[in-house]
DNA sequence: CCTCCACTTCTCTAGACAGCATGTC
DNA sequence: CTAGAGAAGTGGAGG
């Protein structure tokens, strides 16, 4: 305790806030006891993590104990965020902290590092591949735990904890928002519940409508009313003058993009500017315009709006964009931010006034109210600590007084938020994890399979875990079916050494039927087992491996196997146009779950897309019944990575897709992971087909620089991007080779620099350059 | 033949984890 | 629980 003290002290802490202690004294310092901590956000839930990690890491002397800590946050900005503040903090003790996210990694062996930020995928991943240094772990802090409850990415969190709580050696914090059954997840987790309230600023809850906000007590009881200047016709604008005019500053959360964009034009706050902040806000909008070769519409856009010192936020915005928005707002420079969910959880960003302008959102179910968590994420933004005397968060109806909308606003603020529940059933995820689990030898049979799934959050909730075994069953049958994985019958251990691989095949068989009798038995049915499927085993093929470390669905590598061997016949009977072979490709991982959600195709798009896809005959099969409209989808996709491969300009693409740069940068990340994958799973399928082959490995490269085929040979070089590639190719230099023949040309091309690193990563005189050369 | 305007029809809808191997202009 | 805003298209009236 003293030596923590002493290190919180060292980093400018002086004092435990209220749950802080709390948590200490409830034994955070027990290195074999779980907690649930649900805190209001920015009250200090970090540091308790923190208090783990050196309780855990550093010994009395302030010195390495050489224990590894494992810290699981939901976003890789977070993890980003984390990593700087850790390493400030942390590594003065000698502790070696280390960043492992999907688009990063250490260089060297995780093994080595005593603190490692991760996100839930990448961990999964990395066991996946099968680390040794998993062993060592003592503390795992999970941040944002209630995200068990997510619908896309729960099941994984959920996978998660169900192996590292049956590891007795590893204490467990989870983290939380408030959530309406936190003693449900406790109990689950086996861990010491703290739940409190205090906040370091005040929040005022109100609902405002009209030029009016009622602030509101926790039993909805009106506190007291607050009448705002009618400056302008626009409610919003003056809720947003009113608050900027204390020195507060304001975040509008919106229920899309649209709207955000929408809102932040309506707001002119140029008369609350004064003159120094006028000149930096024109160089902020001067740099946003230079993110991209070409201003698109959005950045237009944005660069007008944070002009005018308000600025809009959503996922269609580069990265460099939104980080320039953050920090200007953080600046105090940007007043105002309209933005969608980007900004109610994860990144530290908060505000004096929150104000929620819509209180539903359209989902794939239709128009659907927007969880009460997430507004209270949202409201929760207000109140910057040492800057703001108290937050606002306020939910503003435009409607006049409609009594039913404010009584709905209403409820919005007060009482309790909804319970979590596991998302385990969810297709995908089964999908997924169990090719994981198999893979990583955690189900090596039925026995163990059921062992798994009682000890998951599902099992506990529900208590029953029939359903999602007969679902595990027919997923399990699946993966047998595409080669994923083999099941096994095999009555002891030594007739199973005498079995071949055909009376394998046989038993398999036998394995489905008796399945199929479970699935139709709705009474006792766990009691009838056959003894077929008692001694079923699963083994991982090698294709089963390759697909659960890519990480993807194995639907998806369905997908690609056979789309892939389809092409493949294709390839034998018309080996020539290789643009149609591209299509496909592109097409096959449109498909791919991961893609998902596609363009949406319009009416007027549709005949030509029809004409295409029956000229290049793809996923024809008959053409009386006409193509999906799904399919259509997944081809409009294919055509925008054909266009970004083929250099049509950014802005032309964005136009003609109606998509932003965001989103394009996002599919394009996407399509490049799919591509890679679908390159590993063709060359484990045993085709012999150089066309398919080539084409996976120069798609995989055009994908990522988004360039057409005659540059790529100038790709494969080290310092040369699309930009590059494209003035050398221009000069008649096409290739290694011409470069290191031309050497002065490329100097006038690229300028001395440059150019010098590029010769020298040609290693024209070295061995290893010239080895280089040749892959 | 053009313009304006009212009316109808169409379109669109949040976010962001994972592989791999290192550096665009 | 299952919408609603805004863009695009249409067509008639009026000059």
């Amino acid at each position: 305790m003293l030596m923590l003290m002493e290190v919180l002290k060292e980093n400018g802490i002086a004092e435990l806030r209220p749950p802080q202690k709390k948590v200490v004294e409830g034994g955070l310092l027990n290195k074999n006891k779980n907690f649930l901590i649900c805190i209001p956000t920015a009250s200090g839930k970090t540091l308790i993590g923190e208090m783990a990690f050196i309780n855990h890491l550093l010994d009395n002397n302030k010195t390495p104990t050489n224990k590894k800590g494992l810290f699981i946050v939901p976003l890789k900005a977070l993890a980003n965020e984390k990593y700087e503040e850790f390493k400030g903090k942390y590594e003065k003790y000698g502790l070696k902290i280390a960043l492992s996210i999907g688009d990063f990694d250490e260089k060297e062996d995780l093994k080595g590092y005593d603190l490692i930020i991760t996100t839930a995928e990448k961990l999964d991943s990395l066991i996946r591949h099968k680390v040794e240094w998993i062993k060592d772990i003592s503390v795992v802090v999970i941040d944002e735990i209630h995200l068990i409850g997510d619908e896309s990415r729960g099941g994984t969190l959920e996978v998660l904890l169900t192996k590292l709580k049956t590891k007795k050696t590893i204490q467990i914090i989870g983290l939380s928002a408030t959530i309406g059954n936190p003693e449900e997840l406790a109990k689950w987790l086996n861990a010491e519940l703290i739940v409190d309230e205090w906040r370091p600023v005040k929040l005022k809850k109100g609902i405002g409508y009209g030029n009016k906000i009622m602030f509101i007590d926790d039993n909805g009881n009106t506190i007291n009313e607050v009448i705002v200047d009618e400056i302008s016709k626009n409610n919003m604008f003056n809720l947003v003058v009113d608050s900027i005019l204390k020195d507060g500053s304001c975040i509008i959360f919106c229920n899309s993009k649209r709207g955000a964009v929408g809102e932040a034009k309506k707001l002119n706050l140029k008369k609350y500017l004064s003159p120094d902040e006028i000149s930096e806000l024109r160089h902020l909008k001067e740099e946003v315009l230079s993110v991209l070769d070409n201003p698109t519409k959005t950045c237009k856009d944005l660069a007008e709006c944070i002009e005018k010192g308000v600025a809009f936020h959503h996922a269609g915005l580069t990265y460099e964009q939104r980080k320039i928005v953050e920090e200007g707002f953080r600046k105090k420079l940007i007043k105002a931010i309209c933005c969608t969910p980007t900004l109610s959880a994860g990144i530290n960003m908060p505000c004096r006034r929150a104000i929620i302008r819509d209180l539903k959102r359209f989902s794939s179910r239709g128009y659907i109210p927007i969880p009460k968590m997430e507004i209270h994420q949202c409201i929760g933004r207000a109140g910057r600590p040492n800057l703001d005397p108290y937050g606002e968060g306020i939910i503003y109806i435009n409607n006049t007084e409609n009594p039913e909308l404010i009584e709905n606003a209403k409820n919005y603020l007060i009482g309790n938020v909804e319970e979590i529940y596991s998302k385990l059933s969810n297709q995908k995820v089964l999908r997924t994890h169990m090719l994981g689990l198999i893979t990583t030898g955690d189900i090596k049979n039925k026995n163990d399979l059921e062992e798994f799934i009682k000890n998951t959050f599902y099992a506990y909730q529900y208590q029953n875990t029939k359903k999602i075994l007969e679902n595990i069953y027919e997923i399990t049958n699946f993966l047998e079916k595409n080669g994923f994985i083999e099941l096994n019958y095999r009555r002891d251990e030594n007739k199973d050494k005498s079995n071949n691989s055909h009376n394998n095949k046989k038993n398999i068989s036998n394995t489905n039927n008796s399945i199929k009798m479970l699935v139709l038995d709705n009474n006792n049915s766990l009691t009838i087992k056959s003894r077929h499927e008692e001694d079923v085993y699963y083994n991982i093929t090698p294709l089963g491996k390759k697909v659960s470390e890519l990480y993807i669905d194995p639907l998806s590598a369905e997908y690609i196997i056979d789309g892939l061997k389809n092409l493949h016949k294709k390839t034998l009977s018309n080996p020539k146009n290789m643009e149609c072979y591209i299509l496909h490709i592109l097409y096959i991982i449109s498909k791919t779950t991961e893609m998902q959600p596609v363009l949406r195709v319009r009416r007027k798009e549709e005949n030509d897309l029809i004409n295409d896809m029956i000229k290049l005959d793809i996923d024809v099969d008959d053409v009386i019944y006409g193509i999906s409209s799904e399919n259509l989808e997944y081809f409009k996709n294919a055509k925008l990575f054909y266009d970004w491969i083929n250099e049509i300009p950014e802005e032309e693409l964005l136009l003609g897709y109606n998509i932003e740069p965001g989103i394009l940068r996002y599919n394009v990340e996407q399509a490049k992971w799919m591509i890679h994958s679908a390159k590993e799973i063709f060359n484990l399928l045993n085709i012999d087909n150089k066309v398919i082959k080539d084409c996976l490995n120069d798609l995989e490269i055009r994908m990522e620089y988004g360039a057409k085929q005659d540059i790529i040979e100038l790709l494969k070089i080290k310092h040369i991007g699309r930009a590059r590639a494209r003035i050398l190719y221009n000069a008649g230099i096409k290739n290694a080779n011409d470069i290191i023949n031309n050497q002065k040309n490329i100097i006038n091309l690229l300028g001395e620099k440059i150019a010098r690193k590029i010769l020298s990563e040609l290693g024209v005189d070295t061995k290893f350059g010239q080895m280089r050369l040749s892959i």
